[in-house]
DNA sequence: CGCGACGAGTAAACCGGTTTAGTAGGGCCG
DNA sequence: CGGCCCTACTAAACCGGTTTACTCGTCGCG
């Protein structure tokens, strides 16, 4: 029917080498319809109720024999939806933004979405930059990496350690609460009573909230916390950071510091592995025994926390299920679902390994017995 | 001039709560101009030299009062460039291509690009649906990492650490031959004969290159490669990888593989850090010292390589220059700069950090039978 | 026989820009 | 005074889809 007349071979004029890309009208023209109908069949729209199972079969076998693929800058032109989302992290390189990362896009490519990223690099004038540039690329939504947001943007958005409470945002953090109870616990139950902290810097996402969480934590547990053995950090690493070098030294710094201080404790709770490793180094190099005479506990698990010599005890963010749930809940929200909390929290865990055991004093003395094998222990045969 | 109307102040109807947004058109006629003259200007098109100054500030003015900000996606879709790259890596979270993706990021956000991105994990269906995906949406060219590719995209491509000679791909990779000159050259210069080696596990990305640098360097500087100290790893790492534990535990079996292979060796050059420090490991724990009794150089150069005990001498890559060059080379690709060489290194950097040095155990070459005390040597005061 | 209801699409507007071809009006020249 | 060239823009096509409103032909029914 119609004229189908003989669009069937590639007729006109044999162009230069190149094949022309596969259009919704080469489709169209090739089958003799309109536009409009291979449109509606291939998105199988409701307007497509009205067309023949029959047309719909040519149509779709047209398609997967031109090999035909939308343009996809075009759908979203018109359409609502891009099919795309913004993300802003504060350094990709950095650990934990990587991990995180690994879950938004695990979950995000598995529904379809791509990501155009880029690093704030924790300035606000560069955030609020990208943001623009990425809404005029209309994605269709935001994902935020330790990001302090000023305002709500103009599409749904997820700030992952954010711990800030906008109208309109949604916050996936760590529970800090259950870091502080585990690690606590942990350390209370194998018989410390003096422990050491280092907080975090000031500007780091996770520093105001977990330092809360610790201090209510150690309230509650009857613990107290001797200023002299709370020092703050300050370097400039923003997330809970494997910043290179920095970290470490700093650790190590403030290490020597709590040794200083002449105040007696067992255990250190650092803020972060990196820091407790460094702090790790400066006892050992005191000539104290860990964890003999000094427990210690990360925090993150980075991966060369396993490394260690003692091995470090840690609590570990689950990376992968904060960056899924913050896509899980961002594409709920582009689809529409309403009604988020303002915070989700994901919830850590406590890694014991060899860095954490009894207080057990200078001459050893139940350490043999009750300390037990070391990590290696998984040498097998 | 013309008819300005009463287009200033912004009549007709009250609409809803929200502001539209600010379009070309809006902006064209709160002006009383076309959006012709409007999109000229703003671009700065040839065709805007007929235009007077005096209009074209108007012009200037009324976008910058208005916030004008134009929709990439429609700019795009007429336009041959979208001003977007797509990136594929193995995986995110992994340290390699984190690395090399912040010197990638780099280069292209300074150059007002951004990039769609996603992990191949190495399968190559998965890196074919991607590319597909990513052309769909218009990207102007890809970087693709440790990636096997079959035949070169549409697009400009540049593949880092891919070592396949394509038509129209251009691959950046590091410069095998210099690291492997460096490493053994430091090792004989400190006085080593009997080297061991880890060989990369097969379908690394480097794996082969490497090695083929290695056993070329070793016959120029007249040193003999012994295969059973040569044993190649298997984990299923991709790149140059900091893949959890395992490599780390490969590693230390092959450690002990080496020392029960009662060949004598003062040195080991591993396949990459992680490999070299679970090496370490198994040969403290068998009571050889390090670098008295055996040497250790890695490869790579990952964050805590510098926290080991002893901190690991190591061949760094570049891994930020690897990806500034790979966005670099792209952009001009892009752009149209023809005529780029099939092949592009970057150079690597020996770190001699405390894994190595002169060999001379004191008494005890390599006792195999010295199941000896532990590694905790560093008691100093 | 006339009318409304389908069935099967289609024309055309639209998304928000870019770009090409063209044009109205004025000045200058011969 | 007509023709021509500038100047300063503008109309309209176009990019590649999506979507809404409408048409055209046929059938059923009263």
């Amino acid at each position: 029917m119609a004229k189908p007349s003989k669009s069937g071979p590639r007729s006109g004029k044999p162009k230069s080498g190149r094949e022309k890309r596969v259009t919704l009208k080469t489709v169209a023209e090739y089958l003799g319809v309109s536009p409009a109908t291979v449109s509606v069949v291939l998105n199988r729209s409701p307007v497509a109720d009205a067309i023949p199972e029959k047309t719909q079969k040519r149509v779709l076998e047209a398609a997967r024999k031109l090999k035909y693929r939308p343009n996809q800058l075009a759908r979203s032109l018109r359409g609502a939806r891009s099919f795309s989302i913004g993300v802003l992290v504060p350094e990709i390189s950095e650990g934990w933004a990587a991990g995180v990362m690994s879950g938004v896009e695990s979950h995000l490519t598995q529904e379809g979405y791509f990501y155009l990223m880029a690093s704030h690099r924790s300035k606000p004038d560069l955030l609020e930059e990208y943001l623009n540039h990425l809404e005029d690329r209309s994605v269709d939504g935001f994902i935020l990496l330790a990001a302090h947001l000023e305002k709500a943007p103009d599409v749904p958005t997820v700030v992952v350690a954010g711990h800030k409470k906008i109208e309109g945002v949604v916050n996936v953090v760590l529970d800090q609460d259950l870091a502080a109870r585990l690690a606590l616990k942990h350390l209370v139950e194998l018989g410390h009573e003096r422990i050491a902290f280092f907080q975090g810097a000031e500007g780091n996402a996770d520093a105001e909230d977990r330092w809360r969480a610790i201090r209510e934590t150690a309230a509650d547990m009857g613990l107290e916390i001797r200023p002299e053995l709370a020092p703050q950090l300050v370097a400039k690493s923003y997330g809970p950071v494997f910043s290179p070098q920095e970290g470490y030294q700093e650790g190590y710094a403030y290490g020597r510091k709590l040794l200083a201080a002449d105040l007696p404790f067992t255990a250190l709770f650092a803020f972060n592995d990196v820091s407790a490793i460094g702090a790790m180094r400066a006892f050992l190099d005191a000539g104290l025994r860990v964890p003999e005479d000094v427990s210690i506990v990360g925090f993150d698990d980075i991966l060369s926390a396993a490394f260690q010599n003692p091995s470090l005890t840690t609590v570990r963010q689950p990376l992968l299920e904060l960056g899924e749930t913050a896509g899980k809940i961002l594409l709920q929200r582009v689809a529409g679902t309403n009604s988020h909390p303002d915070f989700v929290t994901v919830e850590p865990e406590l890694v014991v390994r060899a860095s954490t055991g009894p207080p057990g004093g200078s001459s050893r003395p139940r350490s043999a017995a009750a300390a037990g094998p070391r990590a290696t222990d998984r040498s097998a045969a």
